[in-house]
DNA sequence: ACAACCATGTAAGTAGTTACATGATTTA
DNA sequence: TAAATCATGTAACTACTTACATGGTTGT
């Protein structure tokens, strides 16, 4: 479970409230590690509790905003976490689950799925590239941050380079005529 | 949540009890969708409920022991599902969060979690590796059914592999030094 | 008889999702 | 003052995890 650690991450970088922590979100580690704005502001509750943030009303704000900062406590706790064991992702992708149906099946109506996965890694290839372009076109800044944040977008790239090719490759089992069907 | 269509899938290929499913699960889908035996007999029931999957007490099997079969119903339920459109796996990784933090917060202990996690994922890289040298060598089969399970495993195999570039990228990035630390 | 193990299940808790509710501030 | 919108939150639900409980079979 990340999405402490990924708030904290957030907060370190800027104050924030919920409601631009979750635009935050959407924008950059929400690629990454998604949360809704429901999740972002229980979370933000229990950070508060756990004395790793503290916030404060925002006085020209609208209604009830409130900023977020990170605290000492918050700080020492994510470097903790940095040092802790990690472990491995559970892979879980439905992809796979589906391809091994059509192979238990037989015949089925999957490549018009798969067509339609492709398309929605391309825009999302697309939009990450954008991101690649306008952020670390340059190669001015060799500095650890830049080049960390520019590995994980990177990260997102390759991954969504893989699916394409790996759907791709789907689509041409499923177009070919079975052998034992002629 | 594919945790009920990769059991019909189970299913379709050979009848098992619970505690069968979870071991076939444990050697080949549940590399792809991981599931507890908990929730295997949970979803069992339910399967049963729908009308997808049919049980009846082994008599010579110790104990309680059920064995599962699939329905016409649940055959019919699978292929529905193949046509349905997917949705796009939420890509949710630990390791970008921590490269993300590592970045904002600036030098930590993180090259040796990664470390471990690099041989983590070598290990498993080596399982899949020797499944594909058992299952797939021989070029004499190229069924469809035969070609999606490679595929599959493929998949895997290749996620693995970007796992440990990046994450290697990644040791290597930790462990220059900061041009703004010299 | 009793230890070890096979097989299924219950209970309690956490994480995440979806739909909806509420309060406050602009803007028309 | 009504509508739109910003900002936060509640409630109910599903999926998954972890720890433990139960009942039966086999081997000694």
């Amino acid at each position: 479970m990340s999405l402490p650690h990924a708030l904290l991450t957030a907060l370190i970088e800027r104050p924030g409230s919920g409601l631009e922590l979750a635009e935050r979100f959407d924008r950059s580690l929400g690629h990454f590690w998604h949360a809704t704005h429901q999740q972002i502001y229980r979370e933000l509750a229990r950070l508060e509790d756990a004395g790793w943030v503290a916030s404060e009303p925002v006085p020209c704000g609208r209604g009830r905003k409130r900023s977020y900062a990170i605290c000492d406590l918050g700080r020492t706790e994510l470097l903790r976490w940095l040092a802790e064991p990690t472990q491995p992702a559970p892979l879980r992708d439905e992809l796979m689950v589906r391809l091994r149906a059509a192979a238990a099946v037989g015949p089925s109506d999957l490549a018009a799925a798969i067509a339609q996965r492709v398309a929605m890694h391309e825009a999302k290839l697309a939009l990450y590239r954008s991101f690649e372009h306008k952020d670390f076109a340059s190669c001015t800044d060799t500095s650890r941050e830049h080049r960390l944040k520019h590995l994980v977008l990177q990260a997102g790239i390759r991954q969504e380079q893989l699916w394409i090719e790996l759907a791709n490759e789907a689509l041409a089992i499923l177009q070919t005529p079975d052998v034992r069907a002629d």
